[in-house]
DNA sequence: GTCCTAGGGTGTTACGTATAACCCACCGCG
DNA sequence: CGCGGTGGGTTATACGTAACACCCTAGGAC
């Protein structure tokens, strides 16, 4: 009268069940489930084990797996936002390499937004195998190390500036975003434009230094061209202002607004639409990522897709590499231009219709 | 001479190195670090043990504190895509509410996407406490209960058909959808519409089953409108397709497109435009949750906002409230019109500019 | 002086799994 | 007839934590 048969609540079955349930024991439970019974349990036998289990509903309990293995075989993802679809994609990309591995992802998006009672990576430190961080901030990627004194993870930075003390536990996969602008920048110099302004987002991380240094580059090579740049906030509303200012301005007016992002691309366009101008009669408007917002906006937006699965793919591979102590190649992700209808040569003659 | 002194890789520090380091025994630390030492340790006592923990780096293993519980507080959150923000605003809602009391969410995009290699939420089960399923259809809430044989998961569903066989560890938490609509409806009779066309997401789930009922209801209750509906794949070419067809069927066009989601909105507009109408001069347009999308479009959109981060933090609350038994309020989360550019009276006069 | 109590800890066990180390019966062979 | 091998299992243990059930000492009451 110990307790009730039939468990009241949450009594989950465990192989010790299963094994009283077949007539084996739990190491043979054990040896079965786990696929390690080639020659070591009769065919017979393994088959009852199997019948027990699925009678009983038995899943086996992770928390003891994991003690007893000592790694969980999960990754963290930490991303800065999951209000925006890129990153929807990163963990997309890694949880599908992840689950080809029998691996798991726990999403963590980082601190801003989530209350700050007991940091959730804090406490989950201990139960994981790895931490992959997209796009994050120097600053940020140091203390996912941890104190340094105990075990470090193992560290996979998507899009993020290189670490400075970046130890042996650490991979960087990146889009090359630089080649994104210079794509973009020839695209435009090849229609004609000679005036372009960089909407650069305001945002101190690595992917939009590439964007700003290459966006110079790739303009400084040609002679007789004309750059510029304004900062915007990362939304709608700055890349409308911050538009609105590079349109504004005294002197010959941009032909073309090259944009860190295709939100700021949006807003640039609203500002193009408010002061007047047609895009892409008037003003030329190109963005990046290639969200679904490019394709929705009218003109649809010409923009550099970065391909956010699979970065989150190749970066779980590298986590794995690792893991595993294997060697892995750091690639550098291409990207390529997405020509669509906001683009078009400078001052040509109203569309025919 | 058994292991090196310095753990060589991964080695984490347990509570007994700790205790070990403070010299006490490994029941104290726990009880210290527990919070449970009142009474019971001696304040000297419990800060040496704090400050040993500290000098260690030690964090506790959750595998073994989970198995220790049996619980591991940490919920699982399906949802049916991560490339919708909206989602991700239910995810940060929830994320929230469960750090407040030291939960964690783990996140599960649906199926699709993810390879199907080893289903990561059957071999989770065993090691959650609970699930949130988010605009989840029947039959795939129905699969997450499991085998029904074994412990069934508490199981809250927001925005989702009412499960027929609802045990009593299952909740709802709703948007008021149909409120929604009746605004949306009352807004656009109030300017003057009287034909009005329903763009409808061709998806079978109970938020959109709801939105064409309270539509029909709303305009019903008027004599002397025309009510039609469209159906439409839930993508903005989707949206775009199926507002071409509402606008160019033969007999007195439709003066208002209502949308049943921003995405299809925002498609319709591109229709509207294509078709030579201008937006809201000739036909006004309305969507439903308020995504950035609806604020990157020119004119800005009208839509319904849905408090997306509201609904997964009441979400999480009734999933506490579930796993301790207390009672629960089962709301109806209300939602409200935001009225921007893109509704006006019909057949105005065109705008001064 | 003896008993009781409270304070301050410690020993031990259990959680469920995986696996190393055994064990035993049976068969074929010398 | 004895002996080694092999197929088919079992027993025992460890993973790190939490907490129950003790244990010991000292101080006060009688």
């Amino acid at each position: 009268m110990r307790s009730t048969r039939t468990a009241p609540r949450g009594a989950r079955p465990t192989s010790k069940d299963v094994a009283r349930a077949a007539g084996v024991s739990q190491a043979t439970v054990s040896l079965v489930l786990g696929g390690k019974w080639q020659g070591r349990v009769a065919e017979r036998t393994a088959v009852s084990v199997r019948e027990a289990a699925q009678a009983l509903g038995y899943r086996p309990n992770l928390a003891a797996r994991n003690l007893r293995l000592g790694g969980t075989r999960t990754a963290l993802l930490v991303v800065p936002a999951l209000t925006n679809e890129f990153f929807g994609g990163v963990y997309t990309g890694a949880a599908r390499v992840a689950a080809e591995h029998g691996f798991g992802v726990v999403l963590y998006p980082s601190p801003e937004g989530i209350g700050p009672a007991r940091d959730p990576f804090d406490s989950a430190r201990a139960t994981l195998d790895g931490v992959i961080a997209s796009s994050m901030a120097a600053e940020a990627v140091e203390a996912l190390r941890g104190p340094a004194g105990g075990g470090a993870l193992p560290l996979v930075m998507l899009d993020s500036a290189p670490l400075p003390d970046a130890g042996e536990l650490t991979a960087a996969v990146n889009h090359d975003v630089a080649d994104g602008m210079r794509q973009v920048v020839e695209h435009l110099l090849s229609l004609g434009h000679r005036r372009i302004t960089h909407v650069a987002a305001a945002v101190d991380s690595w992917t939009f230094r590439v964007r700003e240094d290459a966006f110079a580059a790739a303009m400084g090579a040609v002679p007789g061209t004309h750059a510029a740049s304004e900062p915007a906030a990362l939304t709608v509303m700055g890349g409308q202002a911050a538009a609105e200012r590079a349109l504004t301005r005294p002197g010959p007016r941009a032909t073309a607004l090259v944009c860190d992002d295709d939100i700021l691309a949006a807003g640039a366009c609203k500002a193009a639409r408010r002061l007047g101008l047609s895009v892409p009669g008037d003003v030329s408007v190109t963005g990046f990522d290639d969200l679904s917002l490019a394709t929705a906006l009218d003109p649809e937006l010409t923009t550099v897709r970065l391909p956010a699965q699979e970065l989150g793919a190749r970066g779980m591979s590298a986590l794995l590499a690792l893991l595993e102590a294997r060697p892995l190649d750091e690639p550098r992700l291409p990207v390529h231009l997405v020509s669509r209808g906001s683009t078009a040569p400078p001052s040509a003659p109203a569309p025919p219709d």
